[in-house]
DNA sequence: CGCGCAATTGAGTTTCGTCAAAATCGGTGG
DNA sequence: CCACCGATTTTGACGAAACTCAATTGCGCG
């Protein structure tokens, strides 16, 4: 099992949204210096450690995270207890868009790697989205980015042979323009892929033996990229 | 293959919305008749065969959809030709919302069984929810709905052995308030359920001497719920 | 250095896929 | 009405893939 740690650390320090460096692509990128005036409550900004937990499945909480940076997991639960994480939120995700049509959230998510996020209400972007089309369409957009990414995790990391789909996620995991990437632990990839921990292991193994990987540092992986797109088109 | 058939049907007969027995659910449920007076381009009403293709994904279409009745599929492709069903569409879903956000269709959308659509412009929707909150909210719950199901499909129809995905997907297909359900060809299971079409008939005749399932006639089946419900647990 | 946890490796079993053959179903035409 | 055809489904035998259980190794940290 995964560690869980219950967010205990306050929320401190409001964030600067007029200077975000992110603003352009987040969800307040429409908004004025008026409108960030104009909120009744702050938006506030986190620094979280890998193990906490933002919010669990089921609360009714009322407000909704941007990431900055990071990673985040959001982990479903099935009737017999398998656990299947069924998405990862990095930079400029969204999380909890759910609130906004008055449901509880429906994943645990928790932290991957330190990661900042950004905390507001959901008041706060009810109230500009009636006004504010860019805010609107930018909430649509979220919307929209989440089902694709929902979508592509059903084919690429879902169906299919094992070999495949940790290909497909390996790939996924590169940091861009680059062709290194870090792993975590057997266990979260397991629950990614839907897998044991055990054929995880067995398949990193044989990916480095066929030179489709090489481990840098521990968890620290260089990819072969044109071998690892050549087994999956195979 | 599933046979593949191109639309050519015209899509005839403008639609009563105003006396829709759906509006509540759908969509256009807080439009006045005003609103739809002053709509460029009428609400359209088509009724299509099973196989029939409603668009396919890459399209760049400017239409969405709204199911009134029947069943539909929403299909991906690998990179290595597989074949993917993402989604079940029935009574109340939309098709085509990626069009709001100015994105070509995503999936391959087919006719399962007898379907009846309501198609309308994405620019009446656009329109419409720059001044209409409920529509702009009703919008949003639809987006999350559609992301709740994706989430189902993963952790219920992709997570685990293959007989409990079936038992879920059987128990899925009931239709309400009853204990029977429809199934379709063993080559749309298996593309549900990540399977091939003899495991999925090996499932289904394990099924029956069980008497999990009765097959009342040809593709009709009786469920055993409780039974199903427990192996799903076990 | 040694403890505890995670990761790896191995052996045996189960599940599922592959390939091939038989059975069933639906429709068509004699 | 029945015979026939093609397509789909079912069943069987075998092999490959993935899981389970158990033992071992490796790593981080006090």
């Amino acid at each position: 099992m995964t560690k869980r740690v219950t967010l205990t650390q306050a929320w401190e320090g409001t964030a600067d949204c007029l200077n975000c460096s992110l603003r352009s692509t987040a969800l307040f990128g429409g908004l004025t210096r008026d409108d960030f005036e104009q909120m009744h409550e702050p938006v506030e900004q986190v620094e979280l450690q890998p193990g906490e937990v933002l919010y669990n499945a089921g609360d009714s909480g009322r407000y909704m995270f941007t990431v900055r940076s990071g990673l985040l997991k959001l982990v479903q639960y099935l009737p017999d207890g398998t656990q299947r994480i069924v998405r990862l939120m990095s930079s400029t995700d969204v999380l909890g868009l759910e609130v906004l049509v008055d449901k509880p959230y429906e994943h645990e998510a928790i932290v991957l790697r330190v990661s900042e996020l950004c905390r507001y209400p959901k008041e706060t972007v009810d109230r500009f989205s009636k006004t504010n089309p860019v805010l609107q369409k930018d909430l649509l957009k979220q919307w929209q980015k989440e089902l694709t990414a929902a979508d592509e995790w059903l084919t690429k990391l879902s169906t299919g042979p094992a070999k495949k789909r940790m290909a497909n996620l390996l790939l996924r995991l590169v940091e861009d323009d680059s062709n290194e990437c870090f792993l975590f632990s057997r266990e979260d990839i397991g629950s990614i892929l839907s897998i044991t921990i055990e054929t995880a292991s067995r398949i990193l193994s044989e990916f480095k033996k066929l030179n489709l990987i090489k481990e840098i540092r521990s968890n620290h992986l260089e990819l072969n990229i044109a071998g690892l797109t050549e087994l999956i088109e195979s």
